[in-house]
RNA sequence: GGCCCCGUGGCGGAAUCGGUAGACGCACGCGACUUAAAAUCGCGGGCUUUUGGCGUGAGGGUUCGAGUCCCUCCGGGGCCA
């Protein structure tokens, strides 16, 4: 027996593959186009299981639709700028463009000793200034469109460091690297208008199902949050010069009658007014805005109020005020920054008027209780009921007191039917050096002013200080001065970069036409897009995702595209996971444990115990991770593709395992041998079906149909564990095939033939070989998918279960489509059937044609 | 706290239209080969008190028939607060 030699093999056929240039998509109208693009990696330098599921996928779907016929383009990038390249810079003295650079060579080389079927000429890079300089063109052109704009926005501001941080970056309210607390801080900063496409985003959703998972598409709907609801005006009283009216978005505007106080967000402009000369409220908002944007968790015990002079008319009761409090109660940018309270049907209403003894009347009635009695006590009621102590409500069901409160307040102008939307804008500033400049230049005289496009790109700076605090682009000594393009004046460059979720919204229409001297051209754009079927991680189920569709709606207003949607299918794969080990003190790598005689675990080293701990996402910390490159090493890249699509579906966690990586390395070598030294000699044997096969062979003839008719099926809903269960129990049978005389050897040769067809998208270097080694010249790479014979498949026998009160008592073959009546006839006549309705009446006989007959005694 | 998803052998998972539960694989056991082991190959299996009964987290319901549909609960996970 010889072992196969997948590093000869797999290195053979991936610069074979380079050489013919076939995976190098081009336009052709002649055959239909099928996109598939996997989330490009940031370069961090190390691939990781994660990356070669996400990438395994892909080129499995990229590989079969090639044998399916369809022009496929199936591209890859480099998603790299952001701060890990800066952190690196900080901490290791590297320039950002070095570290980014030699990462993305030794990734690429890693991805390329999987076997992918990436079109490598369209390979992108998004910090090189050949990709963001059009995507400098892009926000000019959302500039003149409208969509980008500047306004004041608060930020996580760390006063050790002098910098932004992100959410993420801000621990239990302190900066992650000096440790300083977090403050509040207001800068003006550019922003993208998502929200005007939120109503699109959303409807659009309903769409995409059984295109994209349905927890994705809730994802995005809870997170774009449409509420329906009412705007309020309420008449102001004790605030003479600062305001008239309080305007207040509201769901529940049924509860009106209930209504016990009102909250504005610390910086409503009203709080700002009112603070102007009132020291405790200054005092007040300033605590208010000391917690940090991202600590949105606002708790009973947290939640805390000031009382203002202000009193607010209730728009229905003349004789009835609300006093107002500012409270960080209401969230700033959520509707108008202003709610009335109702306690008894809001519990965070009710928690803040128990804590400031505010009256709680209640005014919507469960069934099956009576006035008298019901009382909310601590929590509040939220659900659905009979609307009372309300005046002209009074009666009526919540979803009639809404319309009804609303068609009110517009008869006598004091409110409307409103629509708010939990989306923001969303906010592209960031203070940092590693991402791409903003083409925008700060004139004192003529304000802000777009670069002219042929002075694009604006490039960064290579001479860059990291040792001062701050934006590094802020403090270079030369490269924000420069002077206006409208009046010659010195002028200041905008120092801010984009966020890097900027070059990942429109990466899928550059990889359509990587190489063109605009952002894409409109024919490969027409001709490409959609990205037929995208995969990722479910991390990016919201932000990115949401961004990108965003993107291809703004792309189309700018005159780019004719789409709004990037993705028709999506595919979000689990996180790769091992077991994690913990002794002498700390997590251990699995290679550091052995198993003892007793079947203990301990450790190589010193042989002290280790216990197992749960099974967590591969992640450096915990030490549970396996290299990719040592795995590859030591089976190939084929045992791990097969490996990571044999054990479940893609979008559930894997566990990793050594246990199933061997399994697939004995498949590969059962397969190699059973072509390499097969009993008959596979070269010898006749192309030409014989017309006529044994029973037996004619039995395995048809199921070699049966299997690719739901191997097919199951590649194309993107079930491959499944795919391969049923690859693999052909196979089972194909290996005992004896060959003898010329029907068995025909067969033989025949499903060897179809296994390896079948399998050459999941592991296609051995596929390639061993297809050689059946005699043929051309690349099986290029051979076509086969096709299930489908008359072969529909058997003229049905096997109709039998079952006596639903409990299974048999089965019988009979032919397809026997009917009704013979079917009992048949049955009834079974011993089996006839013993256990001895003595009883059948009631009942009910027969699915095909299937199976019921007989109920 | 709200919304959503998931609970199937010792394990990963099949069964996606309400119609034979446990495909395929791992681990395990037995056998063959071997001086022996590894590797490899073959066979076996849900549980059980076995002419039968019970089995898809627990309990109830709908149905001739429920892993699949409905209700309540328990456990795990995700998103949002």
């Amino acid at each position: 027996m010889t072992y196969y030699n997948f590093k000869k093999t797999e290195e053979k056929w991936q610069s074979k593959w380079a050489q013919c240039q076939y995976f190098e998509a081009k336009i052709n109208f002649s055959k239909p186009k099928f996109y598939i693009l996997e989330m490009f990696p940031y370069p961090s330098g190390n691939i990781h299981m994660g990356h070669v599921r996400n990438y395994t996928l892909g080129d499995v779907l990229a590989r079969y639709k090639i044998a399916r016929g369809f022009n496929v383009l199936h591209p890859i990038g480099w998603d790299s700028f952001g701060l890990p390249a800066e952190n690196a810079a900080i901490e290791r003295g590297i320039h950002p463009h070095d570290w980014t650079k030699n990462n993305i060579i030794a990734m690429r080389n890693r991805l390329k000793s999987i076997g992918l079927s990436y079109d490598w000429s369209r390979e992108i890079v998004t910090c090189d200034s050949s990709y963001y300089r059009h995507e400098q063109k892009i926000f000019l052109d959302f500039v003149k469109a409208g969509l980008a704009y500047r306004k004041e926005s608060w930020v996580n501001w760390d006063p050790l460091e002098k910098t932004v941080l992100a959410n993420e970056q801000v621990i239990n309210g302190t900066g992650w690297r000096s440790g300083a607390t977090v403050e509040k801080r207001k800068l003006n900063q550019w922003f993208l208008k998502i929200t005007d496409y939120a109503e699109d985003l959303l409807d659009t959703l309903k769409e995409m199902e059984d295109l994209w998972p349905d927890k994705i598409r809730l994802m995005q709907k809870n997170w774009i949050g449409r509420s329906d609801g009412a705007l309020i005006s309420f008449q102001l009283t004790g605030a003479r010069g600062i305001g008239e009216k309080l305007d207040v978005f509201t769901t529940r505007p049924d509860t009106l009658f209930g209504a016990s106080f009102c909250a504005i967000a610390a910086d409503h402009t009203l709080a700002s007014k009112l603070a102007e000369n009132n020291k405790a409220l200054k005092a007040f908002i300033a605590k208010c805005n000391r917690t940090s944007t991202s600590e949105i968790n606002i708790d009973t015990s947290t939640i805390k109020g000031y009382r203002t002079k202000i009193k607010a008319k209730h728009p229905f009761l003349p004789n009835k005020t609300l006093p107002v409090y500012v409270s960080n109660l209401v969230l700033a940018d959520y509707g108008t920054g202003a709610i009335f309270g109702c306690p008894s049907s809001n519990q965070r209403d009710l928690d803040f008027a128990r804590k400031y003894n505010l009256p709680i009347i209640p005014v919507v009635l469960p069934a099956k209780e009576n006035e008298a009695s019901f009382s909310s006590g601590c929590k509040a009621y939220t659900g659905p009921g009979t609307i009372y102590n309300s005046d002209f409500l009074n009666g009526m069901k919540v979803e009639n007191a809404k319309s009804a409160v609303i068609e009110r307040l517009e008869k006598c102008g004091i409110g409307k039917r409103s629509i708010t939307w939990r989306l923001r804008d969303w906010g592209i500033s960031r203070q940092r050096y590693w991402g791409c400049p903003i083409p925008m230049i700060h004139c004192s005289s003529c304000g802000i002013v777009a670069v002219p496009e042929d002075q694009l790109p604006v490039k960064l700076p290579m001479d860059i200080d990291f040792n001062s605090p701050g934006n590094p682009l802020d403090s270079h000594p030369t490269w924000k001065y420069t002077t206006c393009s409208l009046c010659g004046k010195n002028a200041i460059r905008e120092t801010d970069t984009l966020d890097t979720f900027f070059e990942s919204s429109w990466y899928f229409a550059r990889l359509a036409d990587a190489n063109a001297d605009v952002p894409f051209e409109h024919k490969a754009a027409n001709y490409w897009l959609p990205v037929d079927q995208y995969i990722g991680g479910v991390e990016h189920a919201i932000l990115h995702l949401l961004y990108a569709r965003f993107f291809t709606r703004a792309l189309r207003d700018c005159g780019y595209l004719s789409i709004k949607e990037p993705f028709s299918q999506l595919i979000t794969q689990g996180m790769v996971c091992h077991k994690t080990y913990w002794g002498n003190d700390r997590w251990l790598y699995p290679e550091e444990i052995t198993q003892t005689a007793s079947n203990h675990l301990v450790t190589i080293e010193d042989n002290k115990p280790v216990t197992v701990g749960r099974i967590e996402k591969m992640s450096k910390s915990k030490r549970n991770t396996v290299d990719p490159e040592g795995i590859i090493a030591q089976y190939g890249a084929d045992t791990v593709r097969l490996f990571i699509l044999s054990d479940n579906p893609p979008e559930r966690d894997l566990e990793w395992n050594d246990k199933g990586i061997n399994s697939a390395w004995r498949y590969i070598n059962r397969l190699w041998q059973a072509i390499t030294e097969c009993k008959i000699n596979l070269l010898s044997v006749k192309t030409t079906k014989p017309t006529v096969l044994s029973p037996e062979a004619k039995s395995i003839y048809k199921e070699c149909h049966r299997t690719i008719f739901s191997v097919t099926d199951n590649i194309e809903k993107c079930r491959f564990n499944t795919a391969v269960a049923q690859i693999r129990k052909l196979s089972n049978q194909i290996f005992t095939l004896s060959g003898q005389g010329e029907g068995e050897a025909w067969t033989l040769r025949f499903g060897l033939e179809t296994i390896i067809k079948m399998m050459a998208p999941i592991i296609p270097h051995i596929c390639e070989e061993l297809w050689m080694k059946l005699g043929y010249s051309s690349m099986l790479t290029k051979v076509a998918w086969p096709e299930a014979d489908i008359s072969l498949i529909e058997s003229k026998m049905v096997t109709i279960v039998i079952q006596i009160n639903g409990k299974l008592r048999g089965t019988i073959e009979t032919e397809k489509n026997t009917s009704k009546e013979e079917i009992i006839e048949q049955t009834s006549k079974q011993p089996s059937v006839l013993k256990l309705l001895e003595g009883k009446t059948t009631r009942k006989v009910i027969v699915v044609p095909n299937k199976i007959v019921n007989f109920v005694a």
